[in-house]
DNA sequence: TCAAGTGTTTACCGATTGGTACAATGACAT
DNA sequence: ATGTCATTGTACCAATCGGTAAACACTTGA
């Protein structure tokens, strides 16, 4: 029983690895096949919905993740700031310091968005809010904190783009740097 | 003869708005066929190259508009303040007020990413390239310029997914308004 | 008038797509 | 030992994929 459920895990990461890395249209049931060394008949008993519902699990552990480890510590987090620079190590760690595209990202800008518009959305959302909430408990400005935080979220989307783009991962950091200094500067006003 | 080059170029622009909305994968010959209203006979005597030389016309006829209207004119103007200003207005009407995705970015993020290394490469190093050079001769710091550049073309990449994701093309103003702003704070130091 | 492009239509190709059916296998509790 | 049920391999399906071939019409300059 529990090594079922390990195993179906390590499937989902592996699919999560391909569509991040091929897309959501590039990734097709024999590169599933070829990447998880499952046939057919496996994959579709564990996912009866096919390729549709491979990605939904993929993006409901992906959505499940964010919470557990960022959403949730920054909206329980004692010291606010502390909680803002956990975020930020937090993010360049999972995106491997601008190697890993998000598939969040990756989905949003293919033509498969509109088939999974409520997680994008839920995800996007519940960042900006949780984000904007803590930069107000950090001081800053009321005002400011949810432009700030949507700055934010969206810059790092962008530079993940930008780093794969010039193929230069480190421009992900850069920018990572100058939107957690930002949010410093904002709350310390 | 210039009916057959601006019947390509209307080509071009629907090709453009296809690829945009579904993506590479995603963009099948029979959709296009469908969007164009060419069959394949004709498509392939403008294309010889297929799919993949389609894409490459198209990202080809971005990088040119960019290169026109936006490098250029950063490049070129006598007043460097003005020429920002004149991005940013040019940006938000380009990507219709957050309702239209950049193509670059989305070939950036899906699995065809490879195949237009170079298309990428030289848009997002272009683009970079000439806003720091017109943020030092509006008065940036030198130290700041290219840091300053890298966040906001990456920020409007962000932007761009981050209101589809939202499903609010207003999230695009929004950032773009604060990268502005920050480009005219950076060089009133 | 006629040859030479320039486009377009239509039929077709083998390969691959996502998905289904089902028999075989395996582990495991009774 | 036996029945149950989760898991897997294999064969198969119609539909669609990107691409090719060749006959066809249209324009155009000589």
């Amino acid at each position: 029983m529990s090594r079922v459920v390990a195993e179906r895990q390590d499937v989902i990461a592996t699919l999560a690895e391909t569509f991040r890395e091929h897309g959501y249209d590039g990734t097709s049931l024999s590169l599933i096949t070829e990447k998880t060394g499952l046939g057919k008949g496996s994959l579709y008993h564990f996912f009866p919905g096919g390729k549709e519902e491979m990605a939904e699990a993929v993006l409901g552990d992906i959505a499940a993740w964010f919470r557990t480890h960022i959403f949730d510590a920054l909206r329980n987090a004692e010291d606010p700031a502390e909680a803002l620079e956990a975020m930020f190590t937090g993010v360049d760690t999972y995106f491997r310091q601008g190697r890993r595209l998000c598939l969040m990202g990756v989905i949003a800008a293919s033509g498969a968005h509109d088939r999974f518009a409520r997680e994008l959305n839920g995800y996007f959302s519940d960042w900006r809010a949780d984000l904007a909430a803590t930069l107000e408990r950090a001081g800053t400005p009321e005002a400011e904190c949810s432009a700030l935080a949507e700055e934010i979220v969206g810059g790092i989307q962008g530079a993940l783009i930008l780093a794969r783009s010039l193929d230069d991962p480190g421009a992900f950091g850069r920018v990572l740097s100058r939107l957690q200094a930002r949010s410093l500067m904002a709350s310390a006003q």
